[in-house]
DNA sequence: TGTTAGCACTCGTTATAATGGAGTGCTAAT
DNA sequence: ATTAGCACTCCATTATAACGAGTGCTAACA
């Protein structure tokens, strides 16, 4: 099963050829790519084996070869093992990022979408950044305060620093004791609680005690239980998605419409993400050839991912989406420096809402 | 410069004609459509006279009609004049999305992506809605609460609902009464006080007053500054741009591929958004036909759009975009009807952030 | 004067055929 | 085991023809 040594560099030379040129290869352009001086009726014999191993198509009888799913698959494992720990010299479009990394301040989603944007930009793929999903589920800190004669503000802090506000409208008027009071009972009930062992029983029992002010009560809770949902919902940002248009392979009606729809509903691609951050194989790299990935709307592409890891548990994703034919040392590389720079920088303390 | 009645009901045939089909439509076809007995050789006279006004084009020499810009803005200004007041039936469309907007415990933000989405799926169409731009520009409430030992999170909220937290890091511990002391600096100082109004003394002066908790006076006002900034982004949501792939017109590679990059950049809507909001002429429904509309990238599109309200200059804009040969009467009333619905629902107490 | 039938003409679309060439598979010679 | 040579395949391109929808114009008609 295994290749030879001269097999492996002629499937090696078709793959690189047909990435830059997107064209069938043909034997007479392997017997001048390579370096072991062989004519092409000799190429064509190891051809004939390749393609009997399953490794590269005839798209037609007298066409050149493609690779196969299998072909890219060899191709990518290999070349995943020798580029191991290199770990390319930063180039230019990750100095970059570094740059605009380093920049903090600026809101985590802001940051997201930019970065999503510039390596969109530099790759000439689409991208997808899926922040990281909050796993924190212990109440910090919960607060009502008086806006105004007629309006409560809720303040809901989770572990890991989420923020959910809401605003209540209550019809009579709390003075500030009764407010002070209701602040007392909430937090010390609820501070430092796990979301999940909030039951229906405590609830009620806040509620007793609240007395008439037990509406409110419900409100705040309606507002906690807000924040669960808002946790498990996988916010994910994409962009250039325009860029399928320079693949051919990608650009027909058909598969564009699927493919913008893929990305303007997000919703696919939260599978991506589920399996990346399951499916964990040690370098936190993954690609997904052809019909490999998950989301079935792209099975003419190919997807690398990376994931990502903040403090504890605080996962996210980055996914390069373009034609199975992608500049896979690069983009692989790519990921690879962008991941330990958001895993060396955002390290210690993470980031806010 | 006027049209007679048979010469307007030829222009409106071939309009009609030409929305439903895509072809152009030959004199032939408008003979037996219209109800007035005409045979093709009357008819072709007077389309060559139209075509003569500008009102219709000949794509080639020997092939049908079809309407200009020109054409399209007459059969649309006579469309509006008759239709005006009729406010068409709600249809069922629309009678879906007002149940869906009664459900106003959700999100703002949930609400209109998922009006997006409605309208899209109805029309077919892309469409955009921009949430209504906060004028509000007082500070109504402002906070600092401790979370943690190290922690204190700011809330603050201007008027109209538009709530901001910001964690902020202190190296020192303050005890109870400190951040007691701030709070009531804070609100002492800037409650009810126009953004605007806040300057570089002002804020020394707080400073001054803080004494050893100066910084974090300054983390607050940056926190300030970047609820003004928010305000000033007008956020868009977009849905169904795949449906351009459903008119050949727009469906080629290159219009597909910018039209596809405006939506997802968002960027440009805006001067589609502003452009509608500064123009009111006084039914808060515009058409944008090809060339007119104030984004280059949609030339070959026609864009309706619609202005909704909220409470005092809470403005926000719905449009949806098509190919030339939209359906305009479908997608005027169900906007007008969308938009009267809009405005009645949400009109008193505005949402929230 | 407005309307209509008739006809030659235009021109894009579609179908069909012809040509070229890249690439293969096989065989025979080295 | 390698290679030169050659017949063969089949896609892509180009050329050619046939088609037909639609026009403009003219002449006849009410």
């Amino acid at each position: 099963m295994d290749l030879d040594e001269r097999k492996r560099k002629i499937l090696q030379a078709i793959i690189r050829n047909y990435l830059e040129t997107g064209e069938p290869v043909g034997s007479r352009t392997i017997s001048k790519y390579t370096d072991l001086n062989l004519s092409s009726a000799t190429i064509r014999n190891e051809m004939s084996d390749l393609e009997e191993l399953g490794y590269i198509i005839q798209p037609h009888t007298s066409a050149g070869r493609i690779p196969s799913d299998k072909g890219y698959r060899l191709y990518v494992d290999q070349m995943m093992i020798e580029k191991e720990e290199q770990l390319s010299q930063a180039t230019q479009e990750v100095k970059e990022m570094q740059k605009m990394l380093l920049d903090r301040e600026d809101k985590m989603e802001a940051v997201l979408k930019q970065m999503a944007r510039m390596l969109a930009a530099n790759t000439n793929y689409a991208t997808m950044i899926s922040a990281p999903q909050v796993r924190g589920n212990k109440l910090k800190f919960i607060q009502l305060s008086r806006v105004d004669t007629r309006q409560l503000l809720t303040t809901i802090v989770v572990e890991g620093n989420v923020i959910k506000n809401e605003m209540i409208s209550v019809e009579q008027m709390l003075d500030d004791e009764a407010i002070l009071k209701l602040n007392i009972l909430l937090n010390t009930n609820l501070n430092g609680l796990p979301i999940e062992e909030i039951n229906l029983a405590m609830i009620s029992n806040l509620k007793q005690q609240a007395g008439i002010h037990a509406g409110i009560i419900s409100e705040v809770m309606d507002a906690v239980a807000a924040v669960i949902k808002d946790g498990e919902h996988v916010e994910i940002y994409t962009s250039g998605a325009n860029n399928i248009f320079k693949y051919p392979e990608l650009a027909d009606n058909q598969r564009a419409s699927e493919l913008i729809t893929t990305f303007e509903e997000k919703q696919m691609l939260t599978e991506l993400v589920q399996d990346t951050l399951t499916d964990e194989t040690g370098t936190g790299i993954q690609v997904y050839i052809g019909n490999e990935t998950p989301v079935k709307t792209m099975k003419d592409c190919s997807v690398v991912t990376a994931t990502y890891e903040l403090e504890e548990g605080m996962k996210g994703t980055i996914g390069i989406i373009g034609p199975r034919r992608m500049d896979y040392d690069k983009v692989i590389s790519t990921l690879k420096t962008l991941k330990s720079q958001l895993d060396t920088i955002y390290k210690k303390d993470g980031g806010q809402t």
